[in-house]
DNA sequence: GTCTATAACTCGATAGAC
DNA sequence: GTCTATCGAGTTATAGAC
């Protein structure tokens, strides 16, 4: 059972590596085998099929996605750490960053393509990620306009807004990261766009 | 010669259409023959392989956007038609959307799946689109908070928050159009989004 | 310039020995 | 649970008749 399980999950990880270069498409079911160190053959005792490898990756992706949304009381956690919500905002990206799991940015990566290709795949990160996330950044926008900390605006646009950003920010990261960017360059970016957008939140 | 014009131009159009749907990897050479009338093996009269139809269309897609952005002379003149930023550049951006070639929406839905697989598409939209954007745009708010129809800022940082937005808008757009929402409604949102941010830059 | 025919190859998936 | 062997279908691309 253990040995059964580490080789699923080195299938695992080989298919979102190659998936998350090359394109889902672009990659057999060989490679990942070869990249594995076992045949083909021996995935169809781990994997009913190459698109149950990408349904796996669909699972991990939303379940990596929605654990680390910060819920209502972790919100009004973060309200009490400062009366600045720049530094509210960072603390909550980075607690948001950290919870997501390891293999997760190559996850997003390899479903953000797929998404325009695979309608299943599209109606799946519609319903299950892009709501979601819209709707967690209303919220968290809304409580810091209760707590006055931002100025009077439309939460809803504002959330929009931010939502366009973030996407936009989302494609440079893939770019960047596939041109062999280091992490923190990236990082470094993200936060300073970030606190850019909460800066001119303020009154 | 007309004859031959056209299959090509046919057979253009068909895998411009099919690229857009399925992706590049998911279309057959096969495919975009039937769909023109042809056997596969005409097609190789016309491009000597799949890759040359791509890189057709890359052409397509950088000459038909390169010729849309407006110039220097354009912008100055675009600038005397109003005293409100927003409807200048929002005349701007109508001009700008309908010099774009007809294919170029669909082209530019290949090319942005493509660029996250395809290196050597990677590296010509980074160096012949995204930059030229940045910069077209950097010179267009130059313009307008020269012409003190904006607020004192950094015009090199409006740019980029711009273009994120812009980048997040085009993948909602490419999603909406999969998923048959009509074109209208898409370039009504767009607008209204546009409109909203060249808003907040008025003093 | 289009066709038929086919080469040469890769793909996902299965059968059955071990 | 992994292996070898192989199937059948799909792929790009080419050769040569018309």
């Amino acid at each position: 059972m253990r040995v059964k399980q580490k080789t699923k999950d080195l299938i695992f990880k080989s298919a979102v590596k190659l998936f998350s270069e090359k394109g889902y498409h672009a990659t057999s079911i060989r490679e990942i085998a070869k990249s594995v160190g076992i045949k083909e053959s021996s995935i169809y005792n781990h994997y009913s099929g190459k698109n149950k490898i990408l349904e796996a990756i669909m699972h991990y992706y939303a379940q990596g996605f929605q654990k680390a949304i910060p819920n209502q009381t972790e919100i009004r956690k973060l309200l009490t750490c400062s009366n600045d919500p720049v530094k509210i905002w960072l603390q909550g990206t980075k607690e948001f960053l950290r919870k997501l799991p390891a293999l997760w940015q190559k996850t997003s990566c390899i479903l953000l393509n797929e998404m325009f290709v695979d309608q299943k795949c599209r109606r799946f990160i519609l319903e299950n990620i892009f709501k979601i996330q819209k709707e967690a950044i209303s919220r968290f926008f809304y409580e810091l306009k209760n707590k006055k900390l931002i100025k009077e605006c439309d939460v809803t646009q504002k959330a929009l807004d931010y939502t366009y950003m973030i996407q936009g920010l989302e494609i440079e990261n893939r770019l960047l990261l596939l041109e062999g960017q280091s992490q923190e360059k990236i990082e470094k970016k993200i936060f300073n766009q970030i606190s850019n957008f909460i800066q001119n939140l303020k009154k």
